[in-house]
DNA sequence: CTGTTAGCGCCTTCAA
DNA sequence: TTGAAGGCGCTAACAG
């Protein structure tokens, strides 16, 4: 790999001078500066960015840490982030904790070392993450969570309106006639997860629907287990007239106890889930769904952290907290209760 | 950011000391190794991976482009390939060109002046990166193309054998009694769709199935263009018996064309699809799909990445070409010609 | 405008 | 076993 010092000798320059052509930031003579290029481009020469950013002490680096990649929210959020750190001059390195409390304090880790300028975290579902979180707040890394909010901890984050959106989903349901509403949560670990129950639960109460702890199935992330609960319920509780799922994975597991169990929607259940399953309108039938902003929520979170890098030391400034709204996508699968007493 | 420096002077040591019992290479007597990891705990000491690079003038990093993030093939593919770089110590950068030349001609100069230390390629449908991949070898950089590969280039390659994947798809269609099979492809520049489209003319030629060039159409990956196409086909032609799908975006698709057409899956046409659409067995009917290794061939193409960085000199070795096979998952939407005349 | 030079933080001989 | 010192490639003063 040519280096500086090699397109200067082959320029006929100073090291300074590339360097005021590559950055642009001084004024070279028109001569030198064809000079300079063409040696660059003879050479095929490219900056060392490793280099630069030990000098410059600023990598132009920023890190996402996502639990699963393979679920097709985080794809979005990292694009919405990707651009944002894009618009900015800036790279992204997007890392996968496979939702593990090591992996992701590893991860954490290897990103402080890479001096990475700015983190955006959605945690690990079984993670304690605040120590490590606050360390790197203290030695001026930005941080900012997205999704999964962690609790108690004075940091930016950016989520979607978790409450009014499970309660748009639950006042959907019961706009079209249902009444025995059952939920499948995620982890209930997960302060989302938290508030979105809640947003059940009073939309229910406005409603005067009386709560029925029996339809409020608390999950996990994998499909597999949900649907083993799932079926269970079914088999053992009287139908619900609808379940809504609240988010992706969840419903995956979900649909496929209802499959299992012979179970057709929305003819014999209404179905309702956050998260699009990136077909739901081409199920049949199509799945009614609480559409979370994801990419709007990666671009935000990158805002916030570029917001925080650009004016470093006020970094007493109180932590930003945003939500945005999530929209309802009304489709088949929520069509209207049949009441089949 | 607390340096080498700082831990060695709160520790009474020299760097070199600090030094060596933070890599471990050389012996440090337990009375000073325990004063500098006491030294290293209190200050929160994170080694400057961006020094170390430098110095070493290894990044320990390696970069993947994919076209695009949110097709749920890909993110197996970084997964695959970023547990082989985990198992080497090393970690992945991964981003997404968004399908386009430009922006993945300016990621391949970015990954290069980061000093990744091999590069992963799925290169962008329209684009030309004969060249810069040559000057990146060149440069000593290894890469690997997956998924799809460049024609005429001599560089390593991992994908499925497309050929016989798809030769098994149309078998399997043929052998339940579909005769009149659609072809929907991909964009035919790129080469692993070519190679779909010759499977699929050599399973209907060994089965003595004239080949009806009416029944191939040639898409893209946007949803949304197959689907136009789709539709116009189904409402011009004569009905096909079932569809065959060469990747998930244009199934997608397709699904929504038969959707908007009111055909149903399997009674009106049978549908088969190249990549698992996260919820083909949720469907109803169920999707048959021909599965590729995702994770294998991102896991594959990491460890021939490390291969080459191994023995670095010896970079004349001949270019490794990898066809993994992929499999076949039968479901319902592929039940049986159920000839209506 | 152009050249010179001092580090950025770390690893790695090399001596002691 | 420990310490001292050079230098990786680059940028940013600064001097000319």
């Amino acid at each position: 790999m040519p280096t500086i010092k090699e397109v200067a000798d082959l320029a006929g320059v100073s090291v300074g001078t590339v360097s005021h052509v590559v950055s642009g930031s001084v004024p070279v003579s028109e001569a030198l500066r064809v000079k300079v290029e063409a040696a660059i481009r003879q050479l095929d020469y490219h900056p060392n960015h490793v280099a630069r950013s030990l000098k410059t002490s600023r990598t132009r680096t920023l890190g996402i840490i996502v639990p699963d990649m393979t679920i097709p929210f985080y794809p979005l959020v990292i694009r919405g982030a990707e651009t944002a750190a894009w618009d900015h001059g800036y790279s992204l390195i997007a890392v996968d904790s496979t939702d593990e409390a090591d992996r992701q304090k590893e991860l954490l880790t290897l990103l402080r070392s890479q001096r990475v300028e700015g983190i955006l975290l959605v945690v690990a579902a079984a993670s304690e993450p605040m120590l490590q979180i606050a360390r790197l707040l203290e030695a001026g890394i930005p941080i900012v969570c997205l999704d999964r909010i962690p609790e108690k901890l004075p940091v930016d984050s950016v989520s979607v309106e978790d409450k009014s959106a499970a309660a748009m989903g639950a006042d959907h349901l019961i706009a079209r006639g249902y009444r025995r509403i059952a939920l499948v949560t995620g982890p209930v670990s997960l302060t989302n997860e938290t508030r979105r129950l809640h947003g059940y639960e009073e939309s229910l109460r406005e409603a005067d629907i009386a709560l029925d702890r029996e339809l409020i199935w608390h999950g996990n992330v994998r499909p597999e287990d949900v649907a083993a609960l799932c079926r269970e319920k079914f088999r053992s509780i009287a139908l619900p007239d609808a379940v809504f799922c609240t988010n992706g994975p969840t419903a995956l597991g979900c649909l496929r106890a209802l499959c299992d169990c012979g179970l057709n929607t929305p003819d014999d259940i209404g179905f309702l889930t956050f998260d699009e399953l990136t077909v739901d309108d081409l199920f049949r039938p199509a799945i009614t769904t609480v559409v979370q902003p994801a990419y709007e929520i990666g671009f935000q979170a990158a805002e916030i952290l570029f917001d925080r890098i650009q004016r470093k030391s006020d970094e007493a400034s109180e932590p930003r907290t945003i939500r945005l709204p999530a929209s309802l996508k009304v489709r088949e699968s929520t069509r209207g209760a049949m009441r089949r007493e």
